[in-house]
DNA sequence: CTACATCCTCTAGTCACTAGAGGAGCAAAC
DNA sequence: GTTTGCTCCTCTAGTGACTAGAGGATGTAG
């Protein structure tokens, strides 16, 4: 119905991704060329808003601009055959599960550093200690 | 006993940061002032060593170079009070919370991506659905 | 018609590295 | 004893993903 097209500042507003960090992603592809305005103005219309609210969900949660650029290019051509859709989701678990697997680590160290400091000193504190010698951690993490 | 003093190979091989990344947080004074050998080259004890693997974890983890200097200022002057610590550790607490249910969220829908991609087509994948729309998501993540 | 917000482009800065050029030190092989 | 080859040195520039600022155009409200 309603042609809803706003402008930079409202889409800003609106998708939570900054107005410089929009033009940034059109400039480097990630949106499609938009409309302008007579005075030479972009404008956005909700599918547009839409992609950046996908764009910020998928950066929050650590994925880079390829692979937003690869779940993208899928959402465009969505009735081809699921395997390259398929590939990418699974390389994306894979990520996925290796960075929860650290966060869990990681989540259980600060909370046992908490702990350790609530009644001492630093010297009795295993922050550092915990950071330093910690045995078992992964080194390749992303 | 022995004063095993190790070149920055070595010292890279052994703490898993690399040399170009050692040199670079001698540089922005990570890294207390090296003792050199006759002809310049940087050398390593076992506790220059230590503090890089501290370090790695550290930046492992998601901690900022920042972060790292207050915790590495911490272990320098021991015998002070745990407050600074114990602030960085519940702030980074925290966000680490947050980004283990962002990510645990998407787990499922990669998931159920995969499965559902096994028999059809991209358009009925959630992945992108998910990440669009998804409503309670938080938009100040760190 | 003048203020003022919002937009435009462009360049440069940030963080935490990473890569490369061009050269010196040092150990062993010939 | 010199040549091969590895590790090291400094320095500059490039990366990803923004972020900030200059300087100017547009659009709206009083």
């Amino acid at each position: 119905m309603s042609r809803e097209a706003v402008q930079i500042g409202e889409a800003a507003k609106v998708s939570g991704v900054k107005v410089p960090t929009i033009r940034y992603y059109e400039q480097i592809g990630l949106l499609p060329a938009l409309s302008r305005t007579e005075g030479n103005r972009r404008t956005y219309d909700a599918a547009d808003v839409q992609r950046l609210v996908f764009i910020r969900h998928a950066r929050e949660l650590g994925f880079e601009i390829d692979a937003i650029r690869a779940l993208l290019s899928l959402q465009d051509k969505p009735n081809q055959s699921c395997a390259e859709a398929d590939a990418i989701a699974r390389a994306r678990l894979a990520e996925v599960d290796q960075r929860l697997t650290s966060l869990s680590a990681l989540k259980a160290e600060l909370k046992h550093m908490i702990e350790g400091c609530a009644h001492g000193k630093i010297a009795q504190c295993r922050v550092i200690e915990v950071l330093a010698d910690h045995g078992e951690c992964r080194h390749h993490f992303a």
